[in-house]
DNA sequence: TTTCTATATCGTAATATTGCAATATATAAA
DNA sequence: TTTATATATTGCAATATTACGATATAGAAA
């Protein structure tokens, strides 16, 4: 006991709240916004805007890379990073989806 | 070292961090599903439903009423849950302008 | 009041996450 | 080849999360 019961949910379910998790920290929110504003920049250049160590950020773009939130493309000796574009418009469905069938009535 | 840095991060970055925090569980996920499907139920009720026992439902429940994703009235000896409609608009509104913002191209 | 039912809280063990220094890897430049 | 630059990986300490048994609380029924 202690760990998620994982195997108790079913694949759909894990999949979201693992999306979700990708998303829930600050320092990855951060760096969803920037590459927003810039659409695609070096892993230097989140270093620099973000008041965390270079292995940390490292660390965050992985796991914002294996929820394919973003991706990245090497280009010479440094890596180009930008946002998965369809991954914010089916969190976006999903989510209005969820509002179109709520009922206006609560308890 | 070892904590999120949150004082590092703006208070909407750190917002929107615990919203998703909230929903980063599949037993939470499965707890939105199902209240989008019956609309409202009480308590017991998930507990039937989940392969969870009554104290994990009760804190499940706790922290989706902080991240204010549900909310809860008392009826009699039980408590109503229901989820809250407004939330889920503003993010799904949150996701849709992101991908709207989007640049088509990408590194 | 006593008992039953419904939910919350406490305490704790198991596990996961966060952040960073040290170090490894890999490409470009000299 | 050596050196510099950019990013990833490893190992670890601090902290957070998850789950549940035991127990507390609170209203309804007897």
């Amino acid at each position: 006991m202690g760990i998620t019961k994982s195997e108790s949910f079913t694949t759909e379910q894990n999949d979201i709240a693992n999306l979700f998790k990708a998303m829930a920290n600050p320092a990855r929110v951060a760096i969803i916004q920037y590459l927003l504003k810039v659409d695609s920049c070096i892993c230097g250049d989140i270093v620099n805007e973000l008041p965390l160590a270079q292995p940390t950020i490292s660390q965050h773009l992985k796991e914002l890379k294996n929820a394919n939130i973003i991706q990245g493309t090497i280009e010479g000796k440094s890596i180009c990073y930008c946002l998965n574009k369809e991954v914010f418009e089916s969190i976006g469905r999903y989510f209005m989806g969820m509002y179109i069938k709520l009922d206006a009535k609560c308890c």
